[in-house]
DNA sequence: ACTAAAATGTACCAATCTGTTAAATTCATG
DNA sequence: CATGAATTTAACAGATTGGTACATTTTAGT
């Protein structure tokens, strides 16, 4: 009888593994969707493989169950912002991609939006209980700060350009792009949603954040 | 004897406008608080004035009392956004007003900000059955097309510039900047949320949505 | 095969929470 | 001031829901 897990595994009937991994797939889905208040521990289980009894076994509770789901969607953004290679590239054409990547990821994500914006209608109580989440949130402020320097030093960046500063920005329309979809079609028109208009909107967004960040140059291309 | 006297005699006022008045403001904390699951009828009444009963007698139930606090909120933001006069501004100067007055009217609404995070999770279901709140939306965008249009008649702005992009840039920041404050703040410090920070974010988002609309001029000021 | 421990299912409880019933109080008006 | 409509309260019912007690099955080691 070897030790080596994965032939083992598949003559096992049980597996814990997959059975967390099961709850917490549908939990993050079903809190994504409802919130955690609007969450049923009753409807999850239900679309589980297992019965309800094993979310409190291997989550202790509903709480518990929604942090983990919280710490495993932001796993999730931070392997995509930590998959971005951007060596080689001179400074504006390395910001550009981080933009263009950042806005693309935070669509490709929409778990983790939804349980951010829940986060936030809590207070961040829970991502402030956690202890894995706050070592995910430094990679991309550290590529940004190697791409300020960079671009100063160049002297195409100002002075003023702050690596936090520049996150927030492209951010918060990454962010609001995909929170804010639902009720700003349902008010504005859905035109910015279509993938024409979503191309568009990238595009602007990397214009914005390069006119705050790069001097101005006399031989640049003017805006299309 | 005139109606007005504050605590005349009885226990009881009888004063319906008051009591309904009293209720939403109760009920617009409380949803914006705790969203419309954690909200609790419950609560939401020990906190008025009046009894349980009221609440069900003026709004039906919970989900028509949260469809009155949004409709309320959404009337306080536009009612702010009419205030806002630009007449006599040219076309850079008034965008630019209109920037900050948006900036700042966000952060001064945080019940409202948050009312709509919570539609957002809920797909704007509640915002979509509302008949008053499509009429609402339609003066901010009215004002930033007579303003892209003055500005590209006086060749300024790019002939590209779109009103309701415009909006979008601006809104995704003013309001990331309260809805994400939490989870912001958390992970990347409280730097932009001191008021200092405030001033220099209101006034990239400024530069940030400037670029992107007016056409470069020679003798323009640099960036700071 | 036997046993203890891990893993899972079933049935149930206690606490909440929304909404209702029936009655009491106030007020306008004839 | 009598009366009925509007307003308000107190108490309660029905349903939902997070969580648990206990039985049962599966697995690893002997």
């Amino acid at each position: 009888m070897t030790e080596q897990a994965p032939a083992r595994k598949s003559t096992w009937k049980q597996d814990p593994e997959a059975v967390k991994a099961d709850i917490l797939r549908v939990a993050t889905a079903e809190f994504a969707d409802r919130g955690l208040s609007g969450a049923r521990i009753d409807e999850i289980a239900a679309k589980t493989s297992v019965s309800k009894r094993m979310i409190y076994y291997y989550f202790s509770d509903k709480e518990g169950l929604y942090r983990a789901a919280l710490e495993g969607v932001y796993a999730r953004l931070r392997a995509n912002e930590r998959a971005l290679d951007l060596t080689g590239l001179d400074p504006i054409a390395a910001l550009t991609e981080l933009i263009k990547a950042t806005f693309d990821s935070h669509r490709s994500l929409p778990d983790f939006i939804r349980l951010v914006m829940i986060e936030n209608i809590h207070h961040a109580a829970y991502m402030k209980q956690s202890l894995i989440i706050p070592e995910l949130n430094s990679s991309i402020i550290s590529k940004l700060a190697e791409l300020c320097d960079a671009g100063k030093a160049a002297g195409i960046f100002y002075d003023h350009v702050d690596p936090v500063e520049l996150h927030w920005m492209i951010s918060s329309m990454s962010f609001y792009n995909v929170s804010n979809r639902e009720t700003f079609s349902h008010s504005f028109g859905a035109e910015l949603h279509t993938s024409a208009g979503q191309q568009r909107l990238r595009q602007r967004v990397v214009d914005a954040v390069l006119a705050i960040a790069v001097k101005p140059r006399p031989n640049a291309p003017a805006l299309a």
